[in-house]
DNA sequence: TGTACATCAGTGAACGCGCGTTCACTGATGTAC
DNA sequence: TGTACATCAGTGAACGCGCGTTCACTGATGTAC
C-alpha cells in the first residue's frame, strides 16, 4: 500500500516536530522540554502539535522510543557489519558503538537515562523491548565468547556471586532468552561499568583528569574483556 | 566569638531553607527547583528567601558545595574509622561509604552528578576544592597500597595506557597532589566503573536484572580490587 | 470528469496556573551612648 | 537603666513572562458516487 501525499507530508512533520524537539533540549535540557518553543520554531500555532501528538508526554514518550531503537539499530549494525568472524571482535565492535552513539547523541542518550522528568513516566510496554534488543545484541556475544571457550574466566569471575543468583535467575526467566547466567552477569557488569565512564564524559566531569576520552573509553573496554579473561591480541 | 540569638536564628532558616529544597526536589526534580513552594512549605513569602539567598542560583550553589562536602566527610569518616590499619580494608570501607552516601542521599547525588540544571553552571572555585577532597581519601589509600606492594597489577594493567600519559601527568600538576599516575589511572577507573553502577541504581535501571543491588555493588568493589592484583581475604 | 461531502491541518483566543525578581514598605531586634 | 538609632526579618503587590490544554473555528485535501 503505497502513502498518499496527505501521509508522506505527516510523517514529514511529525519528524520535524522530533528533530525540533531534540534541538531544543539539547540548549533546554531534557526535563523542560515544552510545546510551545516547538510550534514557534516551525512557525505553527502550539495547537497544531496537537494534531500530531496528544500531548506533551505522548512527544517524549515516542522520542524516547525512537532513541532506544537507534541505539540498538547502531549497535546491530556494528555486529553485522564487523569484517571479522571472531566474536570477540564483534563485542569490541558493539562495544564501541554504544559509547559512539551516546556521545554523538548526548541529548537522546541523556533523556533515556539521565534524570527523570518530573511527572513524566516512560510506559514500559514501550521501553523495555527497545531496551531488551540492545541487551540482546551484546549478551549473544559474550555467551558466544564462552561457549567457544574464548575466554577463561578468572577463579573469582567465573561464576555468579551467590547472592545474585536468584535474582539473575528470575531476570532470565523473565525475558525467556535462553543465556547462561554467567552471561547475563558479565553483560551486566560491562554494562554498569561503561555506562559511569559515558555519563562522566556526558557530564563533562572525567575531563579535567582525562584528556582523550576515547582512549579512556576503549582502555576501559580492553580492562573488561582481559578480566573476563579473554585473550586479545 | 559567641553567636548572638539573631546570628544562631538567621542559621536555622538557612539550614530550613536547604532541607525543604532538598525535599522539594525530591519529588519534582532537581532541574524544576523553584523558590515559591519552599516559601509556601515555610509558609513565608517568597521575599523572604531572598534575606538569605541573593537568588535561586546561589541556592543552588550552597546546596552543592554541602552535598560534595558531605560525601567527602562520609568517605573519610569511613576511612578512619575502619578498625583495620590495613589500607586495603580501608578503601573498601570508603567505596562502600561512596555508595552509601549515594543510596541514602539520592537527590544530592542526582543534584551533583545528573543533568546539569538549564540556565545553571556550578561555579568551579566553589565545586572543585570539594570534589578533589573525596578524590584525594580514595587516591591516597590505592597509592599506599601500590607503595606497600599489596598490589601486583597484571601485566596489562600495570601502566597507564600511552594514550592517557599525557592527560594524567597534566591533572597531577594541576593538582598538586604527589601521587604516581599508575594510582591516579586506578581511581580515575576505579570511580567511573562505579559510577555506572550508582546511577543505573539510582535510576532503577539496573533493578529488573539484579535483585539485590547491594551485594551487586559488592561484587563489582571486589572485582575492582582483584583486577588491581589486590589479594582479598 | 464533476460535485457533494467527509476528513484532516492548522488557527487564535482564552483559561488558570506558576515562575523569578523589582520595589517600597512595616515591624522587630540589637547596639551605642 | 533608658532612649535614639541602625540594622535586620519579613510582607505584599506588581511586572512581564512562560506553560499545557480547552474550545470553537476556517480552509485545504481527499473520497465516493
Amino acid at each position: 500500500m503505497e502513502k498518499t501525499r496527505r501521509e508522506q507530508k505527516r510523517e514529514d512533520t511529525i519528524n520535524e516536530i522530533k528533530a525540533i524537539a531534540r534541538h531544543l533540549m539539547s540548549e533546554g535540557g531534557t526535563t523542560t522540554l515544552s510545546m510551545r518553543p516547538i510550534a514557534a520554531e516551525m512557525r505553527m500555532s502550539v495547537m497544531g502539535l496537537y494534531r500530531y501528538f496528544e500531548n506533551r508526554d505522548a512527544l517524549l514518550t515516542a522520542l524516547i522510543a525512537d532513541n532506544f531503537n537507534a541505539m540498538a539499530d547502531a549497535m546491530e549494525n556494528a555486529r553485522d557489519s564487523e569484517r571479522s568472524d571472531d566474536p570477540v571482535q564483534k563485542l569490541l565492535a558493539v562495544l564501541i558503538a554504544y559509547r559512539s552513539w551516546a556521545i554523538e547523541h548526548p541529548v537522546d542518550f541523556q533523556l533515556n537515562y539521565g534524570n527523570p522528568i518530573p511527572g513524566y513516566e516512560a510506559p514500559p510496554e514501550i521501553t523495555v523491548p527497545a531496551v531488551v534488543r540492545s541487551f540482546v545484541v551484546a549478551i549473544g556475544l559474550i555467551e558466544e565468547i564462552l561457549q567457544r571457550g574464548l575466554a577463561i574466566p578468572p577463579p573469582h569471575y567465573d561464576h555468579v556471586p551467590p547472592p545474585l543468583e536468584a535474582g539473575i535467575g528470575t531476570a532470565l526467566e523473565r525475558y525467556g532468552y535462553p543465556v547462561s547466567p554467567l552471561a547475563l552477569y558479565f553483560a551486566v557488569t560491562g554494562w554498569s561499568q561503561l555506562h559511569g565512564v559515558i555519563m562522566l564524559e556526558l557530564f563533562n566531569h572525567i575531563q579535567p583528569l582525562i584528556e582523550d576520552s576515547t582512549a579512556y573509553y576503549e582502555a576501559q573496554v580492553h580492562n573488561l574483556l582481559y578480566n573476563m579473561g579473554v585473550k586479545l591480541p
